[in-house]
DNA sequence: CAAGCGATGGGATTTTTTCCCGACATTAAT
DNA sequence: ATTAATGTCGGGAAAAAATCCCATCGCTTG
């Protein structure tokens, strides 16, 4: 046993069977322990006032309260939280709005396991951490990310919106007056702007940043 | 009790932490052993072959050859194969097409891990498992008209799948080793089938069923 | 004023989609 | 067992859409 206090860990994720893998996982460390676990948001935001862990290791994606909202709700009540994100979005996206409600870390489940204990005791630390696929886009592109809706012109949203709500390109232009070749070549520079190859892409975008719902 | 030997068991998923983590779970039993564990579609075809495994575990939504197609080309290769999918979608989709491609079992991530366990002791006595989530559903709709995705082929499915995931058509066509002609022909079958004309249709659709989350 | 940028679209080319068709294998039915 | 149906795979041709390159115009800004 360690002569001092074993860092005291939250689980939040949907998945049953990833918590108790993960809590076996993590308990195969000595000095790691985990207090509880939660498989929703609002629990996690209850259970953190009763056990108020260490370190809490949370999923993003989850019915209800997501998990950026939550991050958002208990560091707002316990401003000292550290919150690790474990999430299977490897992507940017995710990662940097993680970091921006104030999470000490982001790392994709396809990671190692070994990354997970790592990361946990760094940031345990009071370092942040960031999993090896994203760190190095988080700083090159630090701010283009929090909103790449912003990087568009008010006409390009304007046609995006319109794109993404159902509308063909010929609609476009008949409703906004202008020419069809003037609407498809918005697309592609729209496109070329959000990093996107097919409509299906900028569709969830768009879903992402709540443009449309559903 | 178990004098005989352990059930041996192939992990497939590509998420290294859950792959660990579930690892752990299954070697608290004594007579589940892990073999051999594959990140992906592929891999799992090789290892079966080395290993041949009593089980295989498998998560459906992998990069490249996703489940449905690994599964199915292990079934062609080696009929007896007995595979239980762990999937994190519990709905009657993912299910039914597994099921169809003749997997042995199918239960959710959010299952408890006792459940996992019994599955697997289940479908190696040679029983097929069907969650608790889904298997009301599915013998309740066993062949649901209502149910427009169930309309699709397998391979249908698998290709409406990877393009609700923003997969281009080239893509898919190598990741399938097929002809970019047949990919689009699908694809033109595909939006007909589900009565859909817009790539926003399609998302809706497939989030409507819980195919996608965001 | 010059330079830059956003909005607009034409022309030409490439890519994608669609429709129609046939081959082949497997399965179900009669 | 023979037939019928269905799923998978793609070719060819035509239509539709996207892309690339470029040019014009008006407005803003240093």
């Amino acid at each position: 046993m360690n002569a001092t206090t074993a860092i005291r860990i939250m689980l939040v994720d949907d998945h049953a069977v990833v918590r108790a893998g993960v809590r076996r996982l993590l308990e195969q460390e000595e000095n790691l322990q985990v207090v509880c676990e939660a498989e929703s948001g609002e629990k996690a935001y209850q259970l953190f006032g009763e056990h108020l862990p260490d370190i809490t290791v949370m999923d993003l994606s989850m019915p209800g309260m997501g998990g950026l909202e939550a991050i958002k709700r208990i560091l707002t009540r316990y401003p000292t939280a550290k919150i690790l994100v474990l999430s299977m979005h490897d992507n940017v996206s995710f990662a940097g709005q993680a970091i921006k409600v104030g999470a000490k870390g982001y790392l994709s489940k396809t990671g190692l396991s070994e990354e997970l204990i790592d990361a946990i005791k760094w940031v345990a630390l009071g370092q942040t951490f960031l999993g090896n696929e994203v760190s190095s886009k988080i700083h090159i592109q630090p701010n283009a990310q929090d909103h790449p809706l912003q990087q568009l012109s008010v006409r390009e949203f304007e046609i995006f919106r319109m794109l993404v709500e159902g509308n063909e390109v010929a609609q476009i232009a008949t409703r906004l007056n202008i020419s069809l070749k003037t609407v498809a070549n918005y697309q592609t520079m729209i496109k070329q702007k959000l990093k996107v190859n097919t409509p299906i892409e900028m569709v969830r975008l768009a879903i992402r940043h709540g443009l449309i719902s559903e």
